[in-house]
DNA sequence: TCCGGACATTGACAGTGGTCAATTTGCGCG
DNA sequence: CGCGCAAATTGACCACTGTCAATGTCCGGA
């Protein structure tokens, strides 16, 4: 990451549009470039862990993050990814607590590191970035509650299609001339861990899957070929 | 309730100096108390419909009421349940969007009304009502988010005894000689949806509970005589 | 006081999905 | 190119729990 990389201005990011940040003066972006770190990470890196205190956010680049929690036997649920432009570790910034969290890398990402310093005079001199927060804040609740209710009332067969499709939605490299294609960014174990099931659960399903013509697998790429089917099966509104 | 009531003032109201409210001047509630609807209602009324534009806030003076969202197949999962001095429907007026929950009453409840107007006027003229219901909403966030986890890994014997235990910490009338009791809130079916099973599953657990000496059930109450062996259960690591 | 309906319990049963174990596949690295 | 480890699949097994049905209990209203 070199100081003439364009990217290495906020003002010039490509992401900042969409994020919490986009209020920002030029003055105030400038002050974040002065003191933010940048740093090029690979898969398998924490970013921060989970009851650590909190020593300020983190602002995806580029790259794809993961969010974790260890429940009581220790191991890793994985509650979310976090894309391009996504601010992560706000939460314990803002609630002044430690990480609920770790944060772990998932495809090579550039992070950069902004000060708890930095963003708590930000939040007091432009109230606006507090409200940006609230509303994510509030967004991410509700993605949670839905997730929880769905996960009671639906099978996995259910669960992982909707999964898929969220996945798709997001990370979904289009079409093709048999079907659209996904290209899956995590593990089988990790698709597991989203829609709360066994690994082995979703290897069966996903056989069942092949098995009714829904989704064609092969690695971690997917080939839709009758996505209407596959919506009216999860009952979308789409 | 009549103007008589000392109870009608926020200013005096015995449950305000845990709420978001806390830090608002007298003036303040005076605006609140000139405007407010304060309406006694029972159980089974709907204070707010999932899906209805949010038309203000609703502060708990006295009752219970439980939040509960329809899932795909129409059913109602209970969510949480909300003590006097909480405000709810706040989540639609800041995100500016509809209700994705409703609330019914659980007991018989005092319930008062702050329109929106009101509430925006304060959230604007003072920030720090804002900075309160961002904490509060990170801390339902976290809950949520601890919630969901737990049931992923443990079994519904767990669930169930680690529910008794946060509604005796919340609800419990205290000792007594042959150990600690609980007046459970609720209903079977309403304790079944808040730890995610079918109301069958939390019967035949009770009688499991009871063959093994660990809480005995008569109706909604619960008399639990080996509370140490209870924490060791849902504490221990399966 | 009795009746009716909602709530709760109990039992039977079957299917889902978790767990364990054995392969197989895939991939990074020497 | 092949070794070795991790990821993924497949199969077998069965405990758990959801579903359905029958029965029992409670409570409010006529």
């Amino acid at each position: 990451m070199t100081t003439e990389d364009p990217h290495s201005k906020c003002l010039h990011c490509p992401t900042r549009e969409n994020t919490e940040w986009k209020d920002l003066s030029e003055t105030e972006l400038n002050m974040i470039d002065q003191f933010k770190r940048v740093s090029d990470r690979g898969p398998g890196e924490i970013i921060y862990h989970q009851g650590d205190q909190c020593e300020g956010v983190y602002c995806i680049q580029s790259g794809l993050v993961g969010i974790r929690q260890l429940d009581a036997d220790g191991n890793e649920a994985l509650l979310r990814l976090c894309k391009p432009g996504e601010t992560i570790g706000y939460r314990a910034l803002l609630s002044n607590s430690e990480h609920t969290h770790f944060a772990e890398i998932l495809a090579p990402s550039h992070i950069c590191f902004i000060d708890r310093s930095i963003v708590s005079n930000l939040l007091a001199k432009n109230p606006i970035i507090g409200e940006r927060f609230l509303v994510r804040t509030l967004k991410e609740l509700n993605e949670v509650e839905e997730n929880f209710v769905r996960q009671r009332s639906l099978k996995v067969r259910t669960r992982l299609l909707h999964c898929l499709m969220v996945l798709f939605d997001q990370y979904g490299s289009g079409d093709d001339k048999d079907g659209y294609v996904l290209n899956i960014p995590v593990s089988r174990k990790d698709l597991a861990s989203l829609i709360g099931v066994a690994p082995e659960s979703v290897s069966r399903t996903i056989s069942h899957l092949e098995e009714d013509n829904l989704v064609h697998f092969e690695g971690r790429s997917a080939r839709f070929s009758n996505i209407e089917a596959i919506f009216d099966e999860i009952g979308a509104v789409h």
